[in-house]
DNA sequence: TATAATAATGATACAAGATATCAATAAGGA
DNA sequence: TCCTTATTGATATCTTGTATCATTATTATA
């Protein structure tokens, strides 16, 4: 029973996330591009949403633009900078304690900072 | 010294939010146009993000899909059914407590919990 | 090793969401 | 009322992501 072919192009895409940071579909298809310029978009696209899907990318929901992936790891959020723009992970989660009187059966959250990284607070000064 | 000036366009699309629940802009768009058909797109579009921006409404970012907006209200967070895709608002917000060292100027953070609510576990039954 | 079934790919078209442009309009101070 | 200019509406454009489909390539198995 063939469930999922092991591929070139899905290697690289891997290979390419572990050197970006924190990035874009469009930024993982440039990189993937320089080391096989065969390698179409909709591959790129469709293969992280199934590298998410299985658990392996976790998705970073950002308060505009478009969606940006980062290997799973447990126990850590996001900074995103306002200034600047670039995302920082934080070895920091919250203690979500919620009433156990709740309607939801809650599955997942996505928690995103967002104010100033040290590198502008110190260029306003 | 003319800053901002006050249009009939702009009540209305406030007036058609409070008519709406956790809209998309399109959403708060065909609701403005049945009280105006003049009015254009991207005047809606426009107008919300100024009034995020002045902090009267407040973005809600989904995991998949346009951005949803609410008015702006203390202390809640939102949860999105994984089945219906209804949003809730939920009277929770964890406790941050940040550890003191950090190097982040937290302005503000985004929470969204997932799910199943209550009306689609009674389905699954 | 060769073959066959079919998962995956790449090119492209398409769709959704949102922004940029710009001439025409209208708010509101003088 | 007049004048300045913020705002609007129409439209073009951009960005992000998905759907389609013929072609290619993986891998189970003969």
């Amino acid at each position: 029973m063939i469930k999922s072919r092991n591929t070139n192009q899905k290697s690289l895409i891997l290979e390419a996330i572990k050197h970006l940071d924190h990035p874009t579909c469009d930024e993982i298809y440039l990189e993937v591009q320089k080391l096989n310029p065969k390698i179409g978009r909709a591959t790129v696209f469709r293969n992280v949403k199934a590298l998410t899907d299985k658990g392996i990318l976790t998705k970073i929901i950002m308060p505009q633009g478009a969606l940006r992936y980062d290997i799973s790891i447990q126990n850590h959020s996001h900074f995103v900078c306002n200034k600047c723009g670039k995302i920082y992970d934080m070895s920091y989660l919250p203690n979500i304690d919620l009433p156990a009187s709740t309607n939801f059966a809650i599955e997942d959250y996505k928690l995103i900072f967002t104010g100033v990284c040290k590198e502008c607070q110190k260029k306003e000064r």
